[in-house]
DNA sequence: CAATATTATTCCCGATCGGGAATATTTAAC
DNA sequence: GTTAAATATTCCCGATCGGGAATAATATTG
Protein backbone atom coordinates (compact mmCIF):
# COMPACT_ATOMS: atom_id res chain seq x y z
CA UNK A 1 0.00 0.00 0.00
CA UNK A 2 1.33 2.93 -0.96
CA UNK A 3 0.46 6.83 -0.70
CA UNK A 4 -0.51 6.77 -4.96
CA UNK A 5 -2.65 3.52 -4.02
CA UNK A 6 -4.19 5.62 -1.07
CA UNK A 7 -4.69 8.66 -3.69
CA UNK A 8 -6.37 6.63 -6.14
CA UNK A 9 -8.24 5.05 -3.86
CA UNK A 10 -10.26 8.08 -2.79
CA UNK A 11 -9.99 9.53 -6.43
CA UNK A 12 -12.31 6.69 -7.53
CA UNK A 13 -14.56 6.46 -4.29
CA UNK A 14 -14.94 10.33 -4.60
CA UNK A 15 -15.90 9.77 -8.09
CA UNK A 16 -18.30 6.89 -7.96
CA UNK A 17 -19.71 8.98 -4.99
CA UNK A 18 -20.80 11.97 -7.60
CA UNK A 19 -18.76 14.51 -5.19
CA UNK A 20 -16.33 17.30 -6.42
CA UNK A 21 -13.04 18.44 -4.88
CA UNK A 22 -14.14 20.74 -3.31
CA UNK A 23 -17.46 19.61 -1.83
CA UNK A 24 -15.01 16.90 -0.71
CA UNK A 25 -12.67 19.17 1.02
CA UNK A 26 -15.33 20.81 2.97
CA UNK A 27 -16.45 17.54 3.79
CA UNK A 28 -13.28 16.91 5.52
CA UNK A 29 -12.51 20.01 6.44
CA UNK A 30 -9.31 20.02 4.19
CA UNK A 31 -7.87 22.43 1.55
CA UNK A 32 -8.56 22.04 -1.51
CA UNK A 33 -5.17 22.03 -3.02
CA UNK A 34 -4.24 19.33 -0.07
CA UNK A 35 -7.11 16.91 -1.50
CA UNK A 36 -5.56 17.74 -4.91
CA UNK A 37 -1.84 16.98 -4.12
CA UNK A 38 -3.54 14.12 -1.95
CA UNK A 39 -4.85 12.27 -4.77
CA UNK A 40 -2.12 12.43 -6.74
CA UNK A 41 0.24 10.32 -4.19
CA UNK A 42 1.58 13.34 -1.67
CA UNK A 43 3.96 11.72 0.37
CA UNK A 44 4.33 14.43 2.99
CA UNK A 45 0.25 14.57 3.58
CA UNK A 46 -0.54 15.10 7.41
CA UNK A 47 -1.55 11.65 8.29
CA UNK A 48 -4.29 12.97 10.59
CA UNK A 49 -5.98 15.17 7.54
CA UNK A 50 -5.60 11.77 5.48
CA UNK A 51 -7.92 10.05 7.71
CA UNK A 52 -10.43 12.83 7.75
CA UNK A 53 -10.50 12.27 4.47
CA UNK A 54 -10.83 8.85 4.59
CA UNK A 55 -13.69 8.42 6.98
CA UNK A 56 -15.43 11.47 5.04
CA UNK A 57 -15.94 9.07 2.17
CA UNK A 58 -16.49 6.07 4.25
CA UNK A 59 -13.40 3.98 3.75
CA UNK A 60 -11.98 2.02 6.76
CA UNK A 61 -8.63 1.27 6.91
CA UNK A 62 -7.92 -2.28 8.58
CA UNK A 63 -3.92 -2.42 9.98
CA UNK A 64 -2.85 -6.44 10.30
CA UNK A 65 -0.31 -7.00 11.70
CA UNK A 66 2.01 -10.15 10.74
CA UNK A 67 0.65 -13.59 11.55
CA UNK A 68 2.19 -14.76 15.10
CA UNK A 69 3.08 -10.80 16.57
CA UNK A 70 -0.85 -10.03 18.01
CA UNK A 71 0.28 -12.29 21.30
CA UNK B 1 -8.94 4.28 12.87
CA UNK B 2 -7.76 7.10 14.68
CA UNK B 3 -4.07 8.33 14.47
CA UNK B 4 -3.38 7.45 17.89
CA UNK B 5 -4.87 3.70 17.35
CA UNK B 6 -2.02 3.43 14.80
CA UNK B 7 0.25 4.65 17.35
CA UNK B 8 -0.55 2.12 20.00
CA UNK B 9 -0.66 -0.74 17.29
CA UNK B 10 2.88 0.01 15.95
CA UNK B 11 4.40 0.00 19.50
CA UNK B 12 2.93 -2.88 20.14
CA UNK B 13 3.74 -4.57 17.23
CA UNK B 14 7.26 -3.21 17.78
CA UNK B 15 7.18 -4.28 21.52
CA UNK B 16 6.28 -8.11 20.38
CA UNK B 17 9.22 -7.71 17.84
CA UNK B 18 11.65 -7.00 20.26
CA UNK B 19 12.58 -3.97 18.64
CA UNK B 20 13.85 -0.78 20.20
CA UNK B 21 12.62 2.47 19.41
CA UNK B 22 16.14 3.28 17.69
CA UNK B 23 15.99 -0.23 16.22
CA UNK B 24 12.71 0.82 14.48
CA UNK B 25 13.74 3.89 13.46
CA UNK B 26 16.81 2.82 11.55
CA UNK B 27 15.01 0.12 9.77
CA UNK B 28 12.01 2.74 8.66
CA UNK B 29 14.13 5.32 7.94
CA UNK B 30 13.40 7.65 9.99
CA UNK B 31 14.20 9.39 12.54
CA UNK B 32 13.85 8.22 16.75
CA UNK B 33 12.31 11.31 17.14
CA UNK B 34 9.52 10.86 14.58
CA UNK B 35 8.87 7.49 16.04
CA UNK B 36 8.21 8.37 19.34
CA UNK B 37 5.85 11.00 18.60
CA UNK B 38 4.16 8.81 15.81
CA UNK B 39 3.93 5.82 19.14
CA UNK B 40 2.40 8.84 20.97
CA UNK B 41 -0.44 9.52 18.00
CA UNK B 42 1.15 12.41 16.38
CA UNK B 43 -1.75 13.56 13.66
CA UNK B 44 0.94 15.60 11.66
CA UNK B 45 3.26 12.81 10.85
CA UNK B 46 3.93 12.70 6.94
CA UNK B 47 1.94 9.59 5.89
CA UNK B 48 4.39 8.44 3.94
CA UNK B 49 6.34 7.99 6.77
CA UNK B 50 3.77 6.36 8.72
CA UNK B 51 3.83 3.97 5.72
CA UNK B 52 7.48 3.37 5.91
CA UNK B 53 7.27 2.50 9.78
CA UNK B 54 4.55 0.19 8.92
CA UNK B 55 5.97 -1.65 6.45
CA UNK B 56 9.23 -2.03 8.47
CA UNK B 57 6.89 -3.61 11.20
CA UNK B 58 5.39 -6.43 8.50
CA UNK B 59 1.91 -4.48 9.15
CA UNK B 60 -0.39 -4.56 6.18
CA UNK B 61 -2.81 -1.50 5.29
CA UNK B 62 -6.19 -2.55 3.82
CA UNK B 63 -9.04 0.42 2.76
CA UNK B 64 -12.86 -0.99 2.14
CA UNK B 65 -14.70 1.87 0.69
CA UNK B 66 -18.36 1.31 1.55
CA UNK B 67 -20.35 -1.36 -0.17
CA UNK B 68 -22.11 -0.29 -3.39
CA UNK B 69 -19.16 1.85 -4.15
CA UNK B 70 -17.19 0.13 -5.74
CA UNK B 71 -18.37 0.13 -9.52
C1' DC C 1 -16.99 26.36 -31.71
C1' DA C 2 -18.62 28.41 -27.44
C1' DA C 3 -19.70 28.19 -22.72
C1' DT C 4 -19.27 25.89 -18.54
C1' DA C 5 -17.69 22.69 -15.12
C1' DT C 6 -13.99 20.50 -13.08
C1' DT C 7 -9.36 19.84 -11.98
C1' DA C 8 -4.75 21.46 -11.48
C1' DT C 9 -1.07 24.90 -10.80
C1' DT C 10 0.97 28.97 -8.91
C1' DC C 11 1.36 32.98 -5.76
C1' DC C 12 2.54 34.59 -0.80
C1' DC C 13 3.67 33.38 3.79
C1' DG C 14 2.92 32.10 8.80
C1' DA C 15 3.10 27.76 11.12
C1' DT C 16 5.01 23.52 11.72
C1' DC C 17 7.64 19.61 10.38
C1' DG C 18 11.48 16.64 11.29
C1' DG C 19 16.46 15.80 11.70
C1' DG C 20 20.61 15.03 15.00
C1' DA C 21 22.38 15.59 19.38
C1' DA C 22 22.21 16.40 24.06
C1' DT C 23 19.66 16.08 28.19
C1' DA C 24 15.96 14.43 31.42
C1' DT C 25 12.93 10.97 32.92
C1' DT C 26 11.25 6.47 33.49
C1' DT C 27 11.91 1.47 33.79
C1' DA C 28 14.42 -2.64 34.54
C1' DA C 29 18.18 -5.55 36.23
C1' DC C 30 21.54 -6.91 39.54
C1' DG D 1 20.75 1.42 46.15
C1' DT D 2 23.31 1.61 41.74
C1' DT D 3 24.26 0.97 37.10
C1' DA D 4 22.51 0.65 32.79
C1' DA D 5 18.88 0.52 29.23
C1' DA D 6 14.97 2.49 27.11
C1' DT D 7 11.88 6.17 26.35
C1' DA D 8 10.81 10.92 26.20
C1' DT D 9 11.77 15.90 25.94
C1' DT D 10 14.26 19.94 24.54
C1' DC D 11 17.55 22.67 21.62
C1' DC D 12 18.45 24.94 16.84
C1' DC D 13 17.01 25.57 12.23
C1' DG D 14 16.49 24.62 7.12
C1' DA D 15 12.75 22.64 4.56
C1' DT D 16 8.15 22.10 3.77
C1' DC D 17 3.36 22.21 4.91
C1' DG D 18 -1.13 24.00 3.86
C1' DG D 19 -4.46 27.79 3.49
C1' DG D 20 -7.12 31.12 0.25
C1' DA D 21 -7.35 33.18 -4.01
C1' DA D 22 -6.33 33.78 -8.62
C1' DT D 23 -5.08 31.77 -12.90
C1' DA D 24 -4.38 28.01 -16.22
C1' DA D 25 -5.35 23.88 -18.14
C1' DT D 26 -8.35 20.08 -19.10
C1' DA D 27 -12.80 17.80 -19.77
C1' DT D 28 -17.93 18.06 -20.80
C1' DT D 29 -22.03 19.63 -22.86
C1' DG D 30 -25.02 21.90 -26.13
Amino acid sequence: MTVTDIGSLIRQTRNTQGLRQDELAAAANVGVRFLIELEAGKETAQVGKVLAVLSALGIVMTLTPPAGTTS
